[in-house]
DNA sequence: TTGAAAGCGGTACCAG
DNA sequence: CTGGTACCGCTTTCAA
């Protein structure tokens, strides 16, 4: 069965693609056009089973109703369900989302934000990338709409929607602190991304308001490169006996799993009486025998909020106000699976 | 900065469109376009940031360059990780993809595949769900190339990428009754779709041929709608005294967790020496105290062959030949965390 | 070596 | 109440 256009429906009713197009978009009322010539119009479109050319009428109207989305990577579970919501959400407006994943490489963020340009979208979501800031400021020039989510740039006057990381991450390591814990190793990407600062810093302050000592050797940077090599040596030297961590904090909860897998790869378990914190509250912890402390970040009200501030900036004409800067909450979680 | 098009280009220099469109696409050696004009397009093209409008582009050529995947719930990791596979697979050949969960919806999978036809998706990448074998059907009529993953219809003559499900099915049944299991519950999707059934069997067929006598209270239904409530019923039943399963067969890694997820909700704890078992490897088990048998499925080859075949079908202008059919294999795996 | 013109399928504007 | 016409940006003959 080929596809059928306006025209075809025209030229079987003889009347006008301009009436067809009025009549399926549903203007027929306010152009008076007569009952009769409406019910016949959705009886041949329904008949030649049309469906309108997106790509078309997206050419024509300027609006492609597709949204970007960028992440870091989409079968990372912290995304992959932000993208569903955001998919979700985006649909009840019927727009759709193309998902790209940067792998936080700034080059591949570059490539990404020109062919989604390319295609058009509406706008765009993103989880942005060290070094892509001059990216992102063009876009915000050319007066496309754009929503970061879960990092934004400090220097850069955009919406974004993410939670307050330095205080999280102070609460998290704080909890362990409470459970007695007195030497917390932690691993960071090696990046310029403030979240990532924010929650360095919040680890950092709630050992030192704490009385502990920081051992410049507990904190260790990891590279996106080579990542799962670079956890293993990193945690290997935290455990060593010569730092000898009781503890661990993490910044994300991917570095929580991939650390404790990879030690797991080379037989090294960890001991029950292990504190383990992370960010996020990866699935790999709710069955964990050992006692974690994880951080449950507001999936679906991110999604929520990313969609209505995008939607609002493509609905809206007029030019922006100032950008919508949302700080939402974040829930220490203990977690420890008895088993018996 | 507004969006300059090809007539911009085309003003600028003093030359015609059409020109500018050849060199643009590489097509100006054939068409013997001279060094110079060809550099001054270029210049021009760089200096007035031209990016061309895929719309167009699509609308005229036919070709939207975009693939549609249609799967239960992207924020599953086991989709979530085949959407990311195939997001790279298609970038390799310029092709991006709109992302699409059905939630095992028959008219949510109906009005997905409508709206990515209108907007002219060059192929559809499926997991179907039960009864939408119609529409698969309509779209094969309409020419468009399909790939099904996961699952297919038995009736329909469509490529499709699966494992083994029976034999997978029965090895892992299998592994739990090498264990000395000997009550093996299990709780299954309420649905026709094959892979389902053929899970069943396996477990079935494993349990008959180990002399196992089947007590039919083992076997349970869960629904799409409430499936945590759901979940919960039946896990509760599968435990009780008077049915007392030493063990579970799960046929999908999110029934596991979930299952097991219900049960803690209420403070019902598994025990060590219980067995479970699932199909997908959930990062949930990965550090689970208690043993768990699980099966890896080759993710990345889904995704791999799910774009070969589609481009395949998309780059070949005659008509496709017979449908591939792909079985891939799938690894057993028995986890157990061991913490001291 | 290059250009003119048509057309992909819609929508918008202006007439009648 | 309805139609004509231009045009969105690009590709594709065909002609020069």
């Amino acid at each position: 069965m080929k596809r059928s256009s306006i025209s075809d429906i025209a030229k079987r009713l003889g009347v006008s693609n301009t009436l067809v197009s009025m009549v399926l978009n549903g203007k027929a009322k306010e152009n008076r056009i007569s009952e009769e010539t409406i019910k016949r119009v959705f009886e041949v479109a329904k008949e030649l089973n049309y469906q309108p050319n997106q790509l078309a009428r997206g050419l024509r109207t300027g609006k492609s109703k597709t949204i970007g989305l960028i992440v870091a990577d989409i079968s990372n579970p912290f995304f992959s369900r932000i993208g569903r919501k955001i998919e979700d959400e985006a649909s009840k407006y019927g727009y759709h989302v193309i998902f790209c994943s940067s792998d936080e490489n700034t080059q591949k963020t570059k490539t990404l934000i020109n062919v989604l340009n390319e295609r058009q979208v509406d706008g765009f979501i993103i989880s942005p990338t060290a070094g892509s800031q001059q990216q992102i400021k063009e876009l915000l020039d050319s007066d496309i709409p754009v929503v970061l989510i879960d990092r934004y740039f400090t220097e850069l006057e955009t919406n974004y929607i993410a939670i307050d990381n330095y205080t999280s991450s102070y609460k998290i390591v704080k909890s362990l602190i409470v459970q007695g814990y007195k030497r917390i190793g932690s691993l960071f990407f090696n990046t310029d991304m403030v979240h990532m600062k924010h929650r360095m810093n919040g680890y950092k302050d709630a050992c030192k308001e704490a009385g502990i000592q920081l051992d410049e050797r507990w904190i260790r940077n990891v590279d996106f490169e080579n990542l799962e090599e670079s956890i293993k040596k990193e945690m290997k030297a935290l455990i060593s006996p010569e730092i000898d961590c009781d503890s661990f904090f993490f910044p994300t909860g991917e570095l929580a799993v991939k650390s404790l897998e990879g030690l797991a790869e080379d037989d090294i378990h960890i001991f029950n009486h292990t504190g383990i914190s992370c960010f996020d509250d990866p699935e790999a912890f709710h069955f964990s025998p050992f006692p974690v402390i994880t951080l449950t970040q507001p999936i679906n009200e991110i999604g929520n909020k990313a969609i209505d501030i995008i939607m609002e900036e493509i609905e809206s004409e007029n030019e922006v106000d100032s950008p919508r800067k949302v700080i939402l909450d974040s829930h220490i979680l203990e977690r420890r699976y008895e088993s018996h």
